[in-house]
DNA sequence: TTGTACGCGTTATCAT
DNA sequence: ATGATAACGCGTACAA
């Protein structure tokens, strides 16, 4: 029923080691032409393909690519690194295998368990975790999304998203900014790199510091933010929003309120979720080039595996301005 | 570096069988409380976890369920399919992979590699790789989002998805529709069915047959569209989109055009995609109840491996109508 | 080109 | 009653 290196050999006349070299084209092994065509044909006949588990037992390491995600939520921005990287490793022979971690620890055992080649962090593992890993011979990447970015090669600075919002609100004039927050827990340490960015960005360029309001993601509680800006003593012109999630609400209440953007609030999201072009009015972004970023990701792996350059790190280059019309 | 099962055998001083007994919990054998108690601290103390490459060289069989998707693009409706799979696999100590399919055949060796416990079919196989694969003696489920309804147990029957949209269309007093259908070839499968089941709909109701029009994911697309229904011959008052993006298309472009939904012109939309809610106005859709859809598949799962009772078979349950304000 | 040892967890068989 | 021994599965790499 299951093809086996084997029965390859046998139905080629040849032995099991004789199967490998063919299939992995092993470039220490000289077979000759009629050998191979003969093994290639019995395995194309039988439907060979070598077993990821005897594989991964004999080379110590698997195909798998771990990928460690925190519980937040699966927004388009994570759908999207998970979509790209999937693509990318496969191309290169690579699996993808995601794992959300809730309790501490359990990171730790899908790597001993997996073995993966790599482990891709979002912001899941601890520093001991990180050396505990390295420890065991794998070779881990830096965290991507890191809270911190001097752990590595590709972390996406949470901070420089909050100033590239400030820098585009303050070139169009604005001096006061309101932030809309997110209520969810689970998120608050992005949040805290975010904002941090934007209160130095403010005191950079000599903005007020700004009025943080918390939104859930209701077009009531979009109202109700929007009405605490225009009710708080600071004239707010502009508002910084977590994400574009949340810059939605802030639009749909502005809507509810007869109120619309860019004219009453400036709006500016982050993510570049694709309805973004489609609001009313179209909404004024930053985009994270999740395709670059998971590019980068597969060259690290590649690299990791002896079959490619050092690779670029991520920065701030991915991450760009979109102006529309809300902002 | 890497812990196996022979040194926390050595640790606790008992067999390597003994380890496999006491972490498997084996009800056939029968191993002494102190013992047990030595093994655990033993695999605790040293951080051992059993590796997945030989348990499934041992087993034949490997912990991974194989996604197999077509190579459509990665909406919200398939990321929260992941999402929701991944996390309820991984609560039954099961591993999600998916693959996307672009080229014929790769699916088989896919299979062949990773000797998934399961193959969960995303409309991406034929009826024959179905069978070849079930002759592997993998226990395929059959394909959720299938094209036909008739293969087995985990399907979402995309035509009652459009006769949802229209019974309520015409519940509504709604007599000429629109269809608003995408481009992306990669759909046209989906888009075909769903579009059947308006056609049958509104057979059955005894709505005129819908006037089709395809649509951009952009608000220029969206107002275009909107211009050929007003245009048309027919006196159309409300419009079935393909999916909540193109229902957001149409929805920037009838606000760019100064109208604006229920009362130029009703929209429904599918997915119940979450900004949907934040759109203006709210956007009417079908949700396809992804949680509990991922729920059957985990326990459909459950059953092939023999720990759980036949499972409930999905089909038209999942199916709700979300009423908001654009329908 | 081939023979063969190896890696590691599982389980049937055997020993105490 | 408890636990140990050993064979097994399959692809890889070194020595022959």
């Amino acid at each position: 029923m299951v093809v086996t290196a084997k029965d390859v050999a046998r139905a080629a006349g040849v032995s099991q080691a004789t199967v490998s070299y063919v299939i992995n084209a092993n470039p220490n092994q000289r077979i000759s032409e009629p050998t191979r065509r003969r093994v290639l044909d019995a395995a194309a006949a039988l439907g060979y393909a070598p077993s990821a588990a005897a594989r991964a037992l004999r080379l110590g390491t698997s195909d798998a690519v771990l990928l460690v995600l925190p519980n937040i939520p699966f927004g388009h921005t994570v759908a999207h690194i998970i979509e790209q990287l999937t693509d990318d490793l496969e191309a290169i022979g690579l699996t993808l295998v995601t794992r959300r971690i809730r309790e501490p620890g359990q990171a730790l055992n899908a790597v001993r368990q997996l073995r993966p080649i790599a482990v891709i962090d979002v912001a899941a593992l601890t520093e001991a975790e990180h050396d505990e890993i390295r420890r065991s011979g794998i070779p881990i990447s830096s965290s991507v999304l890191a809270p911190t970015s001097d752990v590595g090669a590709l972390t996406v600075p949470q901070d420089t998203i909050g100033q590239l919002q400030v820098e585009h609100l303050a070139a169009r004039g604005h001096r006061v900014l309101g932030y809309a927050a997110p209520q969810d827990d689970r998120v608050s340490e992005f949040l805290r790199l975010r904002l941090e960015g934007v209160r130095e960005a403010c005191l950079d360029l000599g903005l007020a510091q700004p009025v943080v309001v918390p939104v859930e993601l209701s077009a009531d509680a979009g109202a109700a933010a929007v009405r605490a800006w225009q009710d708080g003593s600071e004239p707010i012109t502009a508002i910084c929003a977590y994400n574009d999630d949340v810059a939605f609400a802030l639009l749909a209440g502005m809507h509810r309120l007869g109120l619309s953007a860019p004219d009453d609030f400036a709006v500016i999201g982050v993510d570049n979720v694709p309805l973004g072009a489609l609001a009313s009015p179209p909404l004024t972004t930053i985009d994270q080039n999740v395709e670059l970023l998971a590019a980068r990701i597969a060259a690290y792996v590649q690299f990791l595996l002896g079959n490619g350059p050092e690779p670029v790190s991520n920065g701030e280059d991915t991450l760009t301005l979109v102006v529309r019309e809300s902002a």
